[in-house]
DNA sequence: TTCGGTCATCGTCGAATGGCGATATATCTT
DNA sequence: AAGATATATCGCCATTCGACGATGACCGAA
């Protein structure tokens, strides 16, 4: 990837413009479909939430629920840990105070 | 705003929660481009900015950039006055606003 | 009026998105 | 082992996105 490692001090601050912008857009674009913004609403209440409750939660099918779990979670906004035969989601705070922090820089 | 305190949350300060999750995915999807972040950027800096100017600071052909600053005015994040032969691109504080309240509410 | 500059729109293209059913994989239960 | 349940992945299709050049529309200046 990118050689940016080495600056302690330009950490997750001030990067480059382009690359917050980028980043932003990134995240935005994970937030960008009603269901995916449900699921952070869904699993901002009940924090930990089994994939099968969020499929009967939205009126969609599993494979499509699916693929916006792997959306959000490769944004970083949530994470799923394998408990099982199935997989407890839940909330990556930092990923979400990252999004919130880039939106209100704006 | 509404004076009826702290709990009575469900009236009107939330619509519908479909709603909400439909407005914050519109106006993400607008965000959902490095381009777009940038002008918003580019605006928050220089408030009012012609659109030749926008074109410029990107590098894209000015069709393209037309086609997006159409998408941020279109998700009322931006707002152009008609200013003889050009258009003066500003931000639209209100829209940035319910965009980073709807955010911060995540 | 004609010219130059600015911006929007049109048509087109390739790529990505969003949806689904069907299938594969993995785990628990019996 | 067999069946049930949960999740991910695959293939397919329709739609949208992002980019561009070309064209059209508009205004101010020459």
């Amino acid at each position: 990837m990118t050689e940016e490692g080495t600056r302690a001090l330009s950490r997750r601050t001030i990067p480059r413009p382009d690359a917050a912008d980028a980043e932003l857009a990134r995240l935005a674009r994970a937030l960008a479909h009603p269901a995916r913004v449900r699921v952070l609403r869904l699993l901002a209440r009940r924090d930990g939430c089994i994939g099968c409750d969020i499929v009967a939660d939205l009126a969609l099918a599993q494979s499509t629920v699916s693929e916006h779990l792997r959306i959000l979670k490769a944004a970083g906004l949530i994470e799923g840990e394998v408990d099982g035969p199935r997989v407890c989601y839940r909330l990556r705070r930092e990923g979400l105070a990252r999004l919130k922090a880039l939106a209100a820089a704006l």
